[in-house]
DNA sequence: GTAAACCTTGATCCATGGTGCAAGGTCAAG
DNA sequence: CTTGACCTTGCACCATGGATCAAGGTTTAC
């Protein structure tokens, strides 16, 4: 399988896979006559567990040391049970700021409704922002 | 009052500042007979603004447009509003996606409880992220 | 034989919000 | 006079996940 027919089949650019290879998240392939890269079904699969841990938040850098731990030979269960738990604090977290963040904007918009662009002055800049006190 | 002295009254490093200077948020300041920066009370109210809208979740960019409109005589209450407006939506829609993520996350988590190591083969990498089928 | 579509490498660029460094000028205190 | 703290400029760098370009070799189809 060449590259483009691999990128075919996973829905990633060439370049994409090429610069995964780069990465360390995909081996050296095997190289035809030409030098064209070579490669066989388990490029395949390996490149989709990259898009689903990529689904799952991780990113290229996490599923690298997850690929990695296999690659020598261990079972990364146990580190991936723990980004996946580190990650879930991450967006739990996130989510929390977001949610405050929230607020704040409809508060803003709330406020702008009573206030009169009249009232805003030049050091202001925005009034619905920078309140006047 | 010299650029170190504004990055103190405003916590800020002074190459932030200049940062700030070179991506047109803040404007040319007046210079002293050596050269050195010098700003007035004005320059603390906008920086000031400038931190206010980044709490609000408007990017460098955005924030500058508003200074724009307002350095140009216009007032920039609308644009504004729809600036806030859009954050909000684009605040709520990353708020639901990351609200997905934890839920598969979640069960992520929970399926690893089940899942046995022993069975976690070479091409799956890792059976937690990619389930065997 | 020639054009299109593929492949190769290396390098550079994108947005985001800064941070750090080098090499030098200035200023106040002791 | 020297030391230290401040200031100046410009340029390079950080992470993230690629995108794009240049300049060339190969293969396939007509």
């Amino acid at each position: 399988m060449l590259i483009g027919e691999l990128a075919n089949a996973v829905g990633l650019p060439s370049q994409t896979i090429r610069f995964y290879e780069r990465k360390g998240l995909l081996p050296a392939p095997e190289r035809g006559a030409n030098g064209y890269r070579t490669y066989d079904e388990s490029t395949l699969a390996r490149l989709r567990f990259v898009q689903t841990a990529q689904a799952a938040g991780l990113t290229l850098a996490e599923i690298g040391t997850i690929i990695d731990l296999r690659d020598d030979g261990n079972v990364p269960c146990a580190h991936v049970a723990t980004l996946i738990n580190s990650k879930l604090t991450a967006v739990r977290t996130r989510i929390r700021d977001l949610a405050l963040l929230e607020t704040e904007l409809d508060a803003l918009i709330d406020r702008s409704q009573y206030l009169d662009p009249d009232d805003c002055t030049d050091t202001d800049i925005c009034h619905i922002i920078a309140a006047p006190q």
